[in-house]
RNA sequence: AGGAGCGUAGCUCAAAGGCAGAGCACUGGGUUGUGGUCCCAGUUGUUGCGGGUUCGAUUCCCGUCGCUCCUCCCA
């Protein structure tokens, strides 16, 4: 084979597609119900709205970003997530004088120039929500609801939620003070990926896999500690509005989110089912994402969620509502003349809103009935010669085998009535 | 970027130096116009690609491309 997909990128075929509906029509219903519309941000922006959105020292974009140069000679890149396009579509359109909360939804397909494994491929798909202009805890714990509640909607239980709040920057910035004045003795015990995060970004030690890493860290000082009066009422707040809402979680705090702009309110929803990459959704609010893009200062709040890794979770499931749907009606012809008018049977069925099919592969009518039945017609009309010259046709109950003719015209109604019967 | 495993028929997989196979699927027949079960027959191959060792390579070696999983990080 000479052409294959690009690396990390993969054609979702037919037989997965019920599942992606599925997710998709639960977003699109379920979304609506708390508030949030839909926005659609363009696929690519100029790369400095994530450079500068998304934090330079990030994964994300230090490493992991589908950048180049357009005929223009302006760097460009394609979409890793879509919190920061969000933002600059808030400030580019003036949504804070027109709306005082900007409930907003997406769903689309993001980049990440990543090694592909189970759950993470290059081009990747989120659904996610963003409320821009409140900083009412009560909001924090409605978009953790909201992304319980479409998980639960798909038929998911077994899923988990951490809760953490890293403050805001002014805590950070005391907290990662004692946090470097802690780890720099132990230095020697931590990887080289930490040791480089000293400088650049100590609080990712904290989420570091490595074994020592952890053992370091586990006896550290920890965030939550450093709060402010402020941020500790939030996220108290935050807590008690979860409990008001039935919501179980733990509290991690080492969750620290590979985000920048993330302020007070971080979450993320696992599964175990899945692999290494379990992580289902992210979030957290961001309060000083509007400001750093030169707006006022706006509180915001929002999460993400993967969609592949969902479907993979959902295609485990086996549920029988997303599985293809079949044929109506089948209709069989046996030459030249009994296909004309079949052709025209079928029109006038679909029409009517049923799915019908004719052969196109000059089949025999042994080899057409087994077609239907393949495709889970549940009848098959048989055009024959016989029939046409009677101006008639044979109705065959693909289930039952029973069989009746009818007259050609009543063929469409008769069609109906059987299937509105055995319905 | 690093580690491990895997590339054989449309699909799932055998063959472990000696004729490239099975099941499923597909086509035809049993049934001159009747599917899902059954029986019979048939079609299907650049063994990923390139080189090497050998009388002989799907098998062993080297390289390469691709896929998968893992580390890291995330959705």
């Amino acid at each position: 084979m000479k052409y294959y997909a690009p690396k990390g990128l993969y054609d979702i075929k037919p037989e997965d597609i019920p599942y992606w509906h599925a997710v998709e029509r639960e977003v699109r219903s379920t979304m609506p119900l708390y508030g949030y519309e839909e926005i659609r941000t363009p696929i690519m922006e100029k790369t400095e709205v994530f450079a500068r959105g998304v934090g330079e020292d990030t994964d994300v974009v230090s490493k992991e970003m589908y950048t180049f140069e357009d005929k223009g000679g302006r760097s460009m890149t394609l979409r890793p997530e879509n919190t920061a396009s969000a933002v600059r579509a808030y400030l580019e359109h003036k949504f804070y004088g027109k709306e005082e909360l900007s409930k907003w939804y997406y769903l689309g397909p993001m980049f990440r120039y990543e090694a592909p494994q189970k759950g993470r491929s290059r081009q990747f798909h989120q659904y996610g929500a963003e409320a821009i202009g409140s900083d009412d805890p009560a909001l924090d714990a409605e978009m953790i609801g909201l992304a319980a509640d479409l998980l639960k909607s798909l038929g998911l239980e077994d899923v988990g939620l951490t809760l953490n709040s890293i403050g805001c920057p002014e805590d950070r910035v005391k907290y990662v003070d004692k946090l470097v004045e802690y780890l720099k003795p132990e230095k020697d015990r931590l990887c080289d990926n930490c040791r480089a995060r000293l400088d650049t970004n100590p609080l990712r030690i904290l989420d570091c896999k490595e074994d020592s890493c952890q053992e370091v860290v586990e006896d550290g000082p920890e965030i939550t500690e450093y709060l402010c009066s402020e941020c500790q009422d939030h996220f108290d707040d935050v807590r008690g509005y979860l409990k008001q809402l039935d919501l179980e979680y733990d509290l991690d705090p080492k969750l620290v989110r590979g985000l920048d702009y993330y302020t007070k309110t971080v979450f993320e929803v696992f599964s175990s089912d899945l692999g290494a990459q379990d992580a289902l959704v992210g979030g957290g609010r961001y309060d000083g994402l509007v400001e750093l893009f030169g707006g006022d200062p706006t509180p915001a709040v929002g999460f993400a969620g993967g969609i592949e890794r969902l479907v993979l979770l959902l295609e485990e499931l086996e549920r029988t509502d997303m599985e293809r749907s079949g044929l109506d009606v089948y209709l069989a012809t046996l030459d030249e003349e009994t296909k004309k008018t079949g052709l025209e049977l079928v029109q006038e069925l679909r029409e009517a809103g049923l799915k019908a099919e004719i052969d196109y592969l000059d089949k025999s009518l042994q080899g057409q009935l087994g077609y239907a039945d393949r495709y889970g017609a549940e009848i098959t009309g048989i055009l024959g010669p016989r029939e046409l010259s009677d101006n008639e046709i044979t109705l065959r109950d693909m289930e039952t085998g029973d069989q009746a003719t009818v007259p050609l015209n009543e063929f469409r109604s008769e069609v109906k009535n059987h299937l509105d019967s055995s319905r």
